[in-house]
RNA sequence: UGGGCCGUCGCCAAGUGGUAAGGCACCGGAUUUUGAUUCCGGCAUUCCUAGGUUCGAUCCCUAGCGGCCCAGCCA
């Protein structure tokens, strides 16, 4: 990906720093090899796009790879959709996953054979229990754990059990292997942790081969030690992972499957985000209850959401590189990402015009057939975009917000016997306006002042403070716009508010924002209806705004308002 | 509560025993045919608190305080 603008040198952060002095000890002889590893059991969310740029960014920083992984071990959850929706969502952010891609469900024999070794060698043994003696035997924060009576059974016993468990012979729950470790350990993951469970589920790749599925804390680190992964980097709930992590990887080494150095687990604080949720839980109750229309409804905090809400992966860049990254918990104002998406679009979405109000103005001393060609710049700012014509006619849409009968102190746009500047036109007078029974403006009459046409000789020489849009009402094309806005009405969705009784409990879905999502009917420049789905704009003194994936056709133009443009006049 | 981790400007975030980078936001001012953009300037005598060590502490020590994570046959 180009990022031309805004490219500030890479951030320094403790895990880059990290991998330079691995690089620089030649730890791993300069390698440098990371994994992003998603459970296809959902759709990615912001919070993933932090974790693509860093495992990816950091590998292609240093001339390494990026391996696309997919953490396969537990089958009733899973899905081929996702697997899917996932790899299409990486691709979008911009990253090639066709040479590193990786499932974990294709170790399965090597994790089996794995565990055969871990008991071979005394680490581990199958228990009988049933979940709930092992839960009640687990001991508590503050209380050691007991063994389970099954602990010390023979290693011709512990292997015996556990072919038959692969092989079928024992229901779901009967036996479960576990790493034979400390069951008074303060870390309560170093418990006796259960390593292969029995399930006898239909998995979406391996199928019914299997009906003993290996659990996490086992499948992830034996995936990165098979796939040479120097820096593992996760979440900071994993943390308390890591020793666990370390212990299955240095008895394997022990016993010759792996050599040293053996990969590292690294932990960095997740994404949280103001006026969003982003677990995954929560995330698919909004789906599954309808308070939303689905993973790609652009309110969602969902990569599918935002790309139908026209955010882009250039500005999901910017903001990883903005907020950084470390081990303190931070809540990042979502402020900072739609400023993030304002920065990237500004750059290189070309303008137009769009009337999302629209109030008729009639210039009274124009001609009724006289069409005069005014001419737009694409971009302000990028000259080599060209121009386009915009027909300047007798009648006109104008925004009603742009002409108001009693302004505010401030106010310089249109007003009676106003003067204000037709963008790229002509300065024009306000001589009168029409009104409805109930006070509404209805029309708005004006003379132009045709001395005064943008970019000829001397149109300069008149100033008006005032400049606002308009379109041709014969030219311009009727059209739908959406007009999204934060999904939650306040900064922490289910958090307590001030002066709420003290046993009172809120519920996240209290907190939805009920006027985050608004339709309108507008008017376009022609050119907007033709234009793909998913191209974005600047709609002039709105914002911007991306043509519909789904809905948006020539026939029925729908555009989605991305976000709106930085506004110090409505403060 | 046992264990682990974290606490530097409104929000992020570097930093190191030698006297607080940067970004965003914010506030001024300039430019501007988007109340946009851009530009220029301002913005922590202070690093959770209290003691201690030291010529010197945000950094080391001690004791507190506050926050997050862990008791799935989820990841």
């Amino acid at each position: 990906m180009s990022h031309a603008h805004n490219a500030p040198a890479p951030a320094v952060h403790f895990i880059r720093t990290l991998v330079e002095a691995d690089n620089a000890s030649a730890k791993w002889g300069g390698r440098v090899e990371t994994r992003f590893p998603p459970e296809p059991n959902g759709y990615l969310h912001f919070g993933h796009a932090k974790s693509i740029f860093l495992n990816f960014g950091l590998a292609a920083e240093f001339d390494g790879v990026c391996h696309m992984r997919f953490d396969d071990t537990n089958p009733t959850k899973e899905e081929q959709e996702y697997v899917d929706a996932i790899l299409e969502d990486v691709h979008w952010l911009g990253f090639d996953t066709s040479a590193h891609l990786y499932f974990t469900s294709d170790y399965f024999e090597q994790l089996y054979s794995f565990a055969e070794s871990l008991i071979q060698g005394g680490h581990a043994f199958v228990d009988s229990q049933n979940a709930e003696e092992m839960r009640a035997t687990r001991g508590t924060l503050t209380q050691v754990g007991t063994d389970s009576p099954y602990r010390s059974r023979s290693i011709e016993e512990n292997l015996d059990l556990f072919r038959r468990m692969k092989a079928g012979e024992f229901a779901d729950g009967a036996h479960i292997l576990r790493a034979k470790i400390d069951m008074a350990s303060p870390n309560i993951n170093l418990r006796d942790p259960a390593i292969y469970r029995i399930r006898h589920a239909h998995h979406h790749r391996s199928g019914d081969a299997w009906c003993i599925y290996p659990m996490y804390d086992y499948a992830h680190c034996v995936s990165d030690a098979l796939e040479n992964i120097t820096h593992s980097l996760c979440t900071l709930e994993f943390e308390s992972h890591r020793p666990l992590y370390d212990w299955f990887l240095e008895r394997l080494a022990d016993a010759g499957h792996f050599t040293r150095p053996l990969p590292q687990q690294i932990e960095f604080s997740r994404l949280n985000l103001t006026y969003t949720v982003l677990s995954k839980r929560k995330l698919i109750q909004l789906v599954q209850e309808n308070h939303v229309d689905g993973w790609d409804d652009p309110r969602m905090p969902s990569l599918k959401g935002a790309r139908r809400r026209g955010f882009t992966p250039q500005g999901f860049k910017l903001f990883t590189d903005r907020i950084g990254i470390s081990k303190s918990d931070s809540l990042i104002d979502m402020s900072v990402l739609e400023d993030c998406m304002r920065d990237d679009l500004n750059e290189r979405a070309e303008r137009r015009i769009a009337v999302l109000d629209p109030l008729k103005l009639v210039l009274t001393n124009v001609a009724a057939e006289h069409i005069e060609e005014c001419y737009a710049p694409n971009h302000p700012q990028k000259p080599e975009l060209g121009k386009r014509m915009v027909p300047l006619t007798r009648e006109l849409w104008i925004e009603r917000e742009d002409f108001m009968e009693t302004p505010p102190k401030g106010y310089f746009r249109l007003r009676p016997d106003g003067e204000v500047r037709l963008r790229y036109g002509f300065i024009i007078k306000c001589t009168g306006f029409d009104k409805d029974e109930n006070g509404k403006v209805t029309c708005v009459y004006a003379e132009v002042d045709f001395d005064t046409k943008s970019g000829t000789p001397g149109s300069e020489s008149r100033k008006v403070k005032g400049n606002i849009h308009w379109l041709s009402a014969a030219h311009a094309v009727a059209a739908e716009v959406r007009l999204y806005d934060r999904l939650f009405a306040v900064p922490a969705p289910g958090a307590r508010h001030e002066g709420d009784p003290a046993e009172l409990e809120r519920n996240f879905l209290d907190d939805i924002n009920p006027n985050s999502k608004a339709s309108t009917h507008v008017m376009l420049e022609s050119s907007l209806a033709k234009a793909a789905p998913e191209s974005s704009y600047q709609f002039e003194r709105h914002g911007y705004f991306v043509a519909d994936i789904k809905d948006h056709s020539a026939e029925h133009p729908v555009y989605n308002r991305t976000v709106t443009l930085r506004d110090a006049w409505s403060k």
